[in-house]
DNA sequence: ATAGGGTTAG
């Protein structure tokens, strides 16, 4: 029911849909061009319609009447024109009106840093920006907030703290745009908290700052305490608009809270907030997240107008729950679609979901029309990383290794990791050892991928390897990023991490768990000892094992939800062997369907198989 | 005349 069809305009920052044949106010344009004596007025107007209008070839007709009459256009039209030929998407034009001043102002300085960084062209935006400063000409509140939105790459943040020094030697630190500007430029460089003292010091809050804050948490991974905000900011009587929905979702998608999203869509179509594009495309990822791609289709083909991210969105959705054949076919429908274009994240999400999939060949194919160039898109390093997944994951483990070495990249830590996979999956202990070496040296600190390389060599009985691997762990500075699972249930969110005693029914799901594990043990469970990498005798690597956040967030769900729903877990890494093996003996002695996301996709599991086909 | 927050992938 609260699916109904919405159509509303498009997005008006879509800069491609101006029109350059429009009917100009005649008599003006008349003047114009037929010798009238123009002044300032007459052209000041003429301009603004042409800007308003996006009309770009009228706005060069006036462009080249000011020429051939040898009119000198002041430096307010001059700017004029450089807005206009910016927002009809002519950088070049409007780089040429900027070279050919005879003076600039701030004015003029600000309206092409800002054409720059409305490209994404960031470094010429900030090269603008220190040369603007070299002129000893001074910003103003309008630059500031401009020129940070240009200050993202690592180079971008250096500049952007000096830009901040700059921005409260000129008293502008108050002010509510440059405040948001400055906030986000910290979030995005991951420093939350100064971006928090930022907004807290904010004399005066509108949505935007607001919206940019909430988003910083969320784009971090920072789930909870977006939505936190959220909450205490909606209390303080915050007004939301469809950004400030699009970073809520952000954050639930991440949590994998299917009921507070139903929530949000429901509060959105209430409202009068409009749908566009962009929200739109954050609810398909939401439920897609949440396990429910149904409702991420229906919204899909209920859109009005689709960008490259709807599809993607989909496309990724359908990879992650392993639905290769849904991929291959979203993707032929997207391929006869001319006005969209698929990009480097939509080939990924294809050759990602034939992995997943199983579809290994398909892939492949994909892959070769990438590299002839039937498909017009650059490969880059995650492309090949999905090459050598499709090979490890049809057992062609050697080819895998071969592709490897012939890559015009050299392999990263994933690439490694990825080989690994499968020469676990495939018991290839002589590459995957390799495999394993060469990731040890890369990231000597990450304790998956010493578990990865001990299940391998469990795998192959070699019980000396799997002792010394957990030697060289001690020895080195291991950390592990905290194993943490969470379970929704009438709209709370229950987050379990390993061995956790903090939940107030924790004394029912430590029972429970242990009584899964002996009844399970009964029709075959083995508990897989060498997913515990800590040097304790047997039973206590056991007693480990169930404490994984894992077990407590299965057992509480079947404790606690209707026998008639699947239980949905997440966990933030990679689920453990142990673990998917667990839950596909509580799918099938209890027949629940069990939904389990992890880090890389979603592990449905249905009497006793699961739909990773027990490779991920 | 010039301005800030947003969606997919990793």
């Amino acid at each position: 029911m609260f699916l109904t069809r919405h159509v509303f305009p498009s997005n008006s920052r879509t800069l491609s849909t101006f029109t350059t044949h429009i009917h100009l106010q005649q008599p003006l344009l008349q003047m114009a061009l037929h010798g009238f004596n123009m002044k300032f007025e007459n052209y000041n107007a003429i301009l603004n319609e042409c800007v308003n209008k996006r009309a770009f070839r009228e706005g060069q007709r006036v462009h080249a009447h000011m020429i051939k009459t040898r009119y000198l256009p002041s430096v307010f039209l001059r700017t004029r024109l450089i807005v206009l030929y910016t927002k009809c998407d002519s950088l070049g034009d409007a780089h040429n009106v900027f070279d050919e001043m005879p003076e600039r102002n701030v004015v003029s300085w600000t309206a092409m840093i800002s054409a720059y960084s409305q490209r994404g062209y960031a470094s010429q935006a900030l090269n603008l920006f220190l040369q603007m400063l070299r002129s000893g000409t001074e910003p103003n509140e309008f630059t500031f907030a401009t020129v940070l939105t240009s200050c993202t790459s690592s180079l971008g943040f250096i500049l952007g703290r000096q830009i901040h020094s700059l921005i409260i030697k000129l008293n502008y630190e108050d002010h509510v745009f440059v405040g948001s500007s400055l906030l986000d430029m910290y979030a995005k460089d991951g420093k939350i908290h100064e971006a928090r003292t930022v907004f807290e010091c904010l004399p005066e809050r509108d949505v935007v700052s607001c919206t940019a804050i909430i988003s910083g948490y969320a784009q971090l991974g920072l789930d909870e305490e977006a939505l936190e905000l959220f909450r205490r900011l909606q209390g303080e009587g915050m007004k939301s608009n469809y950004v400030t929905y699009t970073g809520v979702l952000t954050a639930l998608s991440g949590l994998a809270a299917l009921d507070l999203g139903k929530q949000v869509h429901n509060h959105v179509l209430r409202s009068e907030i409009p749908s566009f594009v962009v929200l739109q495309n954050s609810l398909i990822d939401m439920y897609s997240k949440c396990g429910n791609l149904t409702y991420s289709r229906r919204i899909f083909d209920t859109m009005y107008e689709r960008t490259v991210i709807s599809w993607n969105a989909m496309l990724v959705g359908y990879s992650k729950h392993g639905e290769g054949r849904e991929v291959l076919k979203l993707f032929t429908l997207m391929r006869e679609e001319t006005k969209v274009k698929p990009d480097s994240v939509t080939i990924l999400a294809v050759l990602s979901g034939c992995s997943h999939g199983g579809l290994e060949d398909k892939g492949l194919n994909i892959f070769n029309d990438m590299s002839s160039g039937k498909i017009e898109v650059e490969p880059k390093m995650e492309h090949y990383g999905c090459v050598v997944d499709l090979l490890g994951r049809s057992g062609r483990v050697e080819e895998a290794f071969e592709f490897i070495k012939k890559m015009p990249f050299e392999p990263t830590a994933a690439i490694w990791g990825s080989l690994l996979g499968a020469c676990r999956v495939h018991s290839n202990v002589d590459i995957g050892e390799f495999a394993g070496q060469q990731l040890l040296e890369i990231e000597p600190g990450n304790a998956g991928n010493y578990v990865i390389l001990s299940n391998l060599y469990a795998s192959a009985g070699r019980w000396e390897d799997v002792s010394s691997l957990r030697d060289l762990m001690l020895k080195k500075t291991v950390t592990k990023e905290p194993g943490r699972s969470s379970i929704e249930l009438d709209q709370v969110l229950h987050t379990f991490h390993a061995s956790d005693r903090s939940h107030p029914r924790r004394e029912e799901i430590c029972m429970k768990v242990k009584e899964l594990s002996t009844s399970f043990k009964e029709v075959g469970y083995v508990p897989d000892l060498s997913c515990v990498l800590h040097d304790v005798d047997e039973e206590q690597k056991e007693k480990i094992l169930l404490g994984h956040s894992e077990k407590l967030a299965l057992s509480f769900g079947l404790i606690a939800s209707p026998a008639s729903v699947p239980i949905r877990v997440i966990k933030n890494l990679r689920i453990c062997v142990d673990c998917h093996n667990f839950a596909k003996y509580i799918s099938k002695v209890y027949g629940r369907e069990v939904s389990l996301r992890d880090k890389n996709r979603f592990h449905r599991i249905v009497g006793g198989k699961c739909s990773c086909e027990d490779y991920w």
